[in-house]
DNA sequence: ACTGTATGCCAACACACGTTGACCTTCGCC
DNA sequence: GGCGAAGGTCAACGTGTGTTGGCATACAGT
């Protein structure tokens, strides 16, 4: 959704650099403390430049967070794994895609990051939860649940590394989250 | 810990109304776009003021973090509840002082908010744990878990502010989150 | 080969920030 | 009643920020 598959302009190598060391910058220092100069030298180009290509820093901050973000489709597994599967899939995309993490980072403080974090969950999670309850309040609900604990160990574990939490294999963290996930989108509303 | 009972300087309502702004500001800004006029400016005074009672912007930060977050006693509490009242005093700390959310909004992007958001929780949470299955690698486990189950609510509900999470009940937060985090303590090993 | 456009760098701007020191004003005390 | 200190204001400094315009260079089309 973001970029074609040739490049057609000769910029698009430095269009692209940019846009690297961009998401490396948010991902760590959140929106503020990534300066557009720390950006531009990371990638080995001018200030100026961000500036041509993206229009201004949080013209350059809506690319980054630009991406779709889509779970295998999760309408296949079977739905006592459900839990499990889905708390899987979200290590993976922790680990192997910094988005999430700036998106973690900025929205705490921006509105426009924690807007994004919003509409990543609601097309994600949101339907999940529905296949069980039906749309609704409730599913919404459920929804909720997941998102605040799938979140809060995202949050001790790669954000506030908190030891314990950095130290839980990927197996620790499946088994203990993945009962929890289930209940919230399986149980009965209590 | 911060201050005393009855005011023994003329300055220590001036003191105090810069410690309320800086709170407000904190919190609801993150450490780096809450600046120091600002700050000043709510209080009603200038802001070298600040830097004279808090010597700089970081004194005056570590002013605001330095509070003792004290759970009632939970060692006198029936084994089998300390889920739900542990979810439910974690509600009430949220809810009524400022605290918790400026070191989650600052801890996001600040070390030294991390550190003491780390320092909170294992002061906390981590002496709850060793109830159950005594000091040691699996108590610190268990902990974080809680610790991401209960971030992870006041992430969603109180920071990012998800619509479905921030319309839930404190009765509805309780039922779903206590067995969760009663899991997390008093579970046997996965 | 010439020309126009894309690509890039450089220097500078305007602004907001944290911080400082000089200057008033008000209070408490001998 | 004068005097020293505490409480408070004001204007300014230095720095780092996002952003801008002008200028050099490399490329592509004819």
């Amino acid at each position: 959704m973001t970029d074609t598959d040739a490049p057609r302009r000769r910029s698009d190598v430095t269009r692209a650099s940019i846009l690297d060391a961009a998401r490396a910058r948010f991902a760590a220092d959140g929106y503020e403390r990534a300066t557009v100069r720390a950006i531009a030298q990371d990638a080995g180009i001018d200030p100026s430049m961000v500036m041509r290509y993206y229009g201004s820093k949080e013209g350059l901050f809506a690319a980054v967070i630009d991406v779709e973000l889509v779970l295998p489709d999760l309408a296949a597994i079977p739905v006592d794994d459900v839990g499990a599967v889905l708390v899987g899939h979200f290590l993976d995309l922790w680990e192997h895609d910094s988005v999430l993490q700036t998106l973690l980072r900025v929205g705490v403080t921006n509105e426009a990051g924690a807007a994004r974090m919003r509409d990543v969950f609601s097309g994600q999670i949101l339907p999940l939860a529905q296949r069980f309850v039906g749309a609704g309040e409730d599913a919404a609900r459920r929804a909720a649940l997941v998102a605040s604990q799938v979140l809060g160990m995202a949050l001790v574990r790669y954000v506030l590394r908190f030891g314990p939490a950095a130290d839980l294999t990927r197996a620790d963290v499946v088994a203990w989250l993945g009962p929890t996930v289930q209940r919230y989108l399986t149980a009965p509303r209590p």
